[in-house]
DNA sequence: GCCGTTTTCGGCCCGACTGTTTTCAGTCG
């Protein structure tokens, strides 16, 4: 089994908590932590950069020790290192370290001094009060622990971004009410638009603090309150979604907003870039000695470090500062650069609404063009078109066309790829379509060797256009089936195909990461929405933050393109 | 353990809140 990237970042984010425990060198721990995000986020696999000869220690935050124990991580499946620690110190302290309101110097007294190596563990010493009597520990920790592990699973759980935006919407509207409260804005990884949240994090320019928070932790969603400061605080919504507001004067607004939207590491390299220029950047402001010298807005920040506004959807730190040194950033993709849609349904097949609802539902839009898509047979859940369906709706779609103005609907197929890697419906049929979007519905269990080649034998076939939901993930849902993308990315540049970003909140998918793969790669990717409905239409917004994560530009996605041009694109015959 | 238009050694972001404390450590973001 090859070695995942995730398997690496695990095991160095592990042994990053287990050095912390053990009180090493806290900016070791921190290399450690910083390389398993570099390996995380990395679009292609360690094995693969490894296999093709790659120097990993050009990777940022990847120098010779850490690419040397990648190295062995790939080749062997193990960590020395980690196995060393482990044996000296309990593995599960990793896990303790998860519980809020416990960090490495709390686990590491339980450990030592009441000899808790587990959750139970904890659990038991919780109830009967030992936690109390130990040094730096009181009643109210002991309780905290206690109150916090009802709901401790392990992980803290993440929200899809359409849901947090629900949750989001009405709290924003109760805090604007609050009087003295100008400006108020949802930070966080909620502002970069990630695929999912794992808190709020809001800004709020008020007057005077005190009152905002007052009532800030008195709305009625809330179901805990964690922290209740003057300026900053924290809850916890019956929703489960924990909620951070911070309060700053008008004139560190910019400050404010570049410190709260992260990401942290994003944060901390613009603060070192800070120093370096003998300036000190915190949530107030840019100080030069005492004096602010600027954070009014976020481009001050920004040009005081000498370098032009970062997008937030960038600020991950995956070369962002890089490029904006050099006067390379993107100019991200935006919705109003689409010009149609290439994946949607109707009621022919598990679709909500006629052809004609949807092509109205388009051009209401300033679309284009719009693609049908229904299932095929194969997919008999969702009454997938037979030839004879599909032939009429063809028909259909001529006919409606020519009592259409401004928009163009164009004749497509959601086709299932086949296990063995044929397509659901015949060349004969295929041919008369515009193109295909071609996807896989079932068999999501094949080992990783033979996913790969069932796709790639399906886009063999020159009626293959464009390959639909790649991975097949649903957020929080379903795992990614295992597929090598990076191979049928290369397959795809190289027959003329190409792959779509869907759009849909619970899919996502392709991810941001491996949009910048197709991007680096120099492979175009149709952004499309897969609706079902008219309304669905909308998602379009959700696969535009993506892309725009992933660095894409117009130029990178072909549903920008003119419908002549699209059409050339199409075109593999 | 990483990194270098000051450095190959000596740095490594910064502040708020809580609880247990008589001035600060731990945690968090």
């Amino acid at each position: 089994m090859p070695i995942h990237n995730t398997e690496i970042a695990d095991s160095f984010d592990r042994l990053a908590d287990l050095l912390e425990v053990e009180g090493a060198n806290p900016f070791r721990v921190r290399a450690y932590r910083n390389a398993a995000r570099t390996v995380r986020g990395y679009g292609k696999s360690m094995a693969e950069l490894l296999a093709q000869g790659e120097d990993l220690s050009e990777l940022p935050d990847i120098g010779k020790d850490l690419a040397a124990k990648i190295r062995t991580f790939v080749d062997t499946g193990k960590l020395p290192l980690l196995e060393e620690v482990e044996a000296r110190t309990p593995a599960a302290l990793s896990t303790l370290m998860k519980v809020p309101g416990l960090g490495p110097k709390r686990v590491k007294a339980l450990y030592e001094e009441l000899n808790i190596r587990s959750v139970d563990d904890l659990k038991r010493a919780a109830r009967s009060g030992k936690i109390r009597e130990l040094a730096g520990f009181g009643k109210k920790t002991e309780a905290m622990i206690r109150q916090r592990l009802e709901h401790f699973t392990g992980e803290t759980p993440r929200v899809k971004l359409i849901i947090a935006e629900e949750i989001a919407r009405p709290l924003v509207q109760y805090l604007k009410q609050i009087e003295g409260v100008k400006e108020v804005t949802v930070a966080g990884s909620y502002r970069r638009r990630r695929d999912t949240v794992g808190d709020l994090d809001i800004l709020a320019t008020a007057t005077r603090s005190s009152p905002v928070m007052d009532r800030f932790v008195a709305y009625d969603e809330v179901d805990e309150i964690i922290s209740h400061g003057k300026t900053r605080s924290t809850v916890r919504l019956h929703s489960g979604l924990q909620v951070d507001l911070r309060v700053v004067p008008q004139v560190s607004y910019g400050a404010a907003l570049h410190y709260f939207t992260g990401s942290k590491a994003h944060n901390i390299a613009v603060r070192t870039l800070g120093v370096k220029k003998k300036l000190k950047i915190n949530e107030y402001g840019v100080f030069k000695g005492d004096k602010r010298i600027a954070g009014r807005t976020e481009e001050e920040v920004y040009r005081k470090v000498g370098l032009p506004w970062i997008e937030p959807e960038l600020r991950e730190q995956r070369g962002e500062l890089e490029a904006a040194r050099d006067g390379n950033l993107p100019a991200l993709i935006r919705q109003k650069d689409i010009r149609g849609d290439l994946h949607c349904h109707t009621k022919a097949s598990d679709g909500h609404h006629s052809l004609r609802q949807m092509a109205q539902a388009a051009a209401e839009r300033g679309y284009e063009y719009l693609a049908i898509s229904d299932h095929s047979r194969h997919v008999t859940v969702a009454n997938g078109l037979d030839s004879k369906r599909l032939l009429a709706q063809i028909g259909a779609i001529d006919r409606l066309n020519e009592k259409l103005d401004g928009i163009k609907v164009l004749k497509a197929i959601e086709l299932d790829i086949l296990s063995d890697g044929t397509l659901d419906l015949p060349d004969s049929v295929l041919k008369k379509l515009d193109f295909t979007v071609c996807s896989v519905h079932y068999k999501f269990d094949l080992p990783r060797k033979q996913q790969t080649e069932r796709v790639l034998r399906a886009m063999d076939n020159r009626y293959f256009n464009i390959f639909a939901h790649p991975t097949g993930r649903l957020i929080n849902e379903r795992e990614p089936y295992d597929i090598d993308l990076e191979k049928i990315m290369q397959a795809a540049l190289e027959r003329g195909c190409f792959l779509e970003l869907n759009a849909q909140p619970d899919r996502l998918d392709l991810t941001d990461e491996a949009c910048k793969l197709a991007k680096d790669m120099g492979l175009r990717v149709a952004i499309s929405t897969d609706a079902h409905s008219t309304s669905d239409l909308d998602y379009m917004r959700f696969g535009i933050d993506q892309a725009r994560r992933g660095w894409l530009e117009p130029k990178d996605v072909i549903n920008t393109q003119s419908l002549k041009a699209l059409r050339k694109l199409l075109d593999r015959t």
